[in-house]
DNA sequence: GATGTCATTATGTATATACATATTAATTCC
DNA sequence: GGAATTAATATGTATATACATAATGACATC
């Protein structure tokens, strides 16, 4: 018992510090976790606390008797905050307006019935992201009777219908006439754009491609410490 | 204490069934963990445990004497697993191939003096993605000695230069002549990018932008429970 | 030698207890 | 009434202990 790190906090620092010295090198087996905690003073949940969040952000991998030891590829693991456009927007200090497009009813291969809404995002009055979308009738219902005429339906949906899971994709298409018009960009330009599908159980609730205007990034970063 | 929940995983699951269920739908705050645990049966540090880790997904907010609460706009928290590219395209189950394009020195505005390497990675033959890298020669001296003909920059550096923080950013960019012509695509089309910075404390390691091929994309999910 | 059994081991988790800390609400003081 | 102080409260964390569980490796068995 050397040093005394009494918080997961500390312990997680020290054994960070000494991943990025070398003296534990990627692939490298720790101590277990009886061992960490009489070297650092403390108790073995604490240990146990520090190590567990580090394997969760992919830094260490564990396994029950094999012990844990350095990640050998240690895939980046970044977490990825996708907001509403609205806050994503207000968030850049600039206004945000909503404008609906279309609202009509048709079929959609995974929605069923469903309503069909396209609308147009903009910060401070520049077109920011088109916003193509199902909603299950099915499902929700009630989104019939909401004319989605000032605030988006992402927001309505967030608050009013519950979803379970849901996946989205990221790529990059060729805009369309339509979309490069409303984009206020020329047909074929490179657009940055997200499928979103979401699922309250087994029940589809709402099928969204966002088409979002020339120049947008998503940015995360890897390894910061709060 | 009318059922017995007595896994922090069973707390959380009948935590998400009274939120998916309305119960207590999105701004709803949540009784306190010492209420909650003598509902459940169990200690206040299994509720702990799973409020905690639901928090962490962005399902809860939770502040000191404030309280828990649902989260109101429940922002999607999704986890990027971000690989190396032969284990991305081996993850598929073809062949990875990679070819040095091209190993020069120059200036960079963030690495300085910096190795500069082009490479091409194809799956099964095909153009999968260009990379074009920088390593600051000043963080990584030791990489004037590697020839990074027959293996990617990345896997090397991960195996030997440690790093602490990063950031990543994807974007949609058209394709120019010489990058299209790499990844027998045409010029202007669309490309999907990522660029990431990593660093060890405030010394540049690498700054690498990755041109994918038309058609790639990349998949997360949310709400997943495991 | 291959296979199955069992002890061993390291992590995973639950519990009771105690104290720390942030934040709100109430109260006191000027 | 407004500002400063104080009390109350919910979460955050540390600890010792106990048992659960997965995975390994050794041993015994066929």
């Amino acid at each position: 018992m050397t040093d005394q790190f009494n918080t997961w906090q500390a312990i997680q620092g020290e054994v960070l510090r000494r991943i990025h010295a070398r003296d534990w090198p990627p692939g490298h087996p720790l101590p277990n976790e009886v061992d960490l905690a009489a070297e650092f003073g403390c108790a073995r949940a604490t240990v146990n606390r520090a190590l567990r969040a580090l394997a969760e952000d992919g830094i260490l991998e564990r396994r029950r008797k094999a012990g844990t030891r350095v990640a050998l590829h240690p895939v980046s693991r970044a977490t990825l905050d996708i907001p509403i456009i609205r806050q994503e927007i207000e968030a850049q200090g600039k206004t945000h307006d909503y404008t609906l497009l279309s609202r009509v009813t048709g079929d959609h291969p995974i929605c069923g019935k469903a309503l069909h809404i396209t609308a147009l995002h903009r910060a401070d009055g520049a077109p920011f992201a088109l916003e193509d979308r199902w909603i299950s009738l099915a499902t929700v219902p009630q989104a019939t009777s909401q004319p989605f005429a000032t605030h988006s339906a992402n927001e309505w949906l967030l608050a009013h219908v519950p979803y379970t899971h849901g996946d989205i994709t990221f790529s990059a298409q060729p805009a369309k006439a339509s979309e490069a018009e409303h984009l206020k960009t020329t047909p074929g330009a490179p657009l940055f754009i997200t499928d979103r599908t979401t699922w309250d159980h087994d029940r589809p609730v709402t099928v969204v491609r966002l088409f979002y205007a020339p120049g947008y990034s998503i940015r995360t970063t890897i390894g910061e410490r709060p």
